[in-house]
DNA sequence: CGTCTGACGCACG
DNA sequence: GCGTGCGCCAGAC
């Protein structure tokens, strides 16, 4: 059978599609970690992975707000990977998210954590 | 086909 | 309490 078909839990997609999924869900204005991410999605250990895939996200047909996605501290750790210097910092600080030194200032208040949320 | 390298996070000394 | 090492898994070389 096609795995290509409609998938209707996210045990048929593979890794990336269920960062995609996952990463698509974080609320306006709020944001999560990779660990989180690859907690959720039931691969703990595997945050590294999160960022590969959402490196490979910029080709996907729908949109993925990546920017709402740091490390573990608060810290803009994939910033180098959008197409300009500060376009992570301003996309988040569109959304209200306030950000100094590449860093979430209210992190530990804006986290999102699906494990609980979802 | 073996090895290195990541947008990370943790166990261990 | 902090530095070092390694696992997670896929892609580049």
């Amino acid at each position: 059978m096609s795995r290509k078909h409609l998938a209707t839990s996210t045990s048929e997609m593979d890794f990336f599609q269920r960062v995609y999924e996952v990463t698509r869900l974080i609320p306006f204005g709020r944001v999560t970690s990779y660990g989180a991410i690859a907690s959720y999605i039931g691969s703990p250990g595997a945050a590294r992975m999160v960022g590969w895939a959402l490196n490979k996200s910029d080709g996907q047909a729908v949109f993925v707000p990546a920017h709402r996605v740091v490390n573990r501290f608060g810290l803009l750790s994939g910033k180098n990977h959008f197409s300009g210097q500060n376009v992570m910092r301003e996309l988040l600080q569109n959304e209200g998210v306030d950000v100094e030194e590449d860093r979430v200032v209210a992190f530990q208040e804006l986290f999102w954590d699906p494990a609980k949320e979802l």
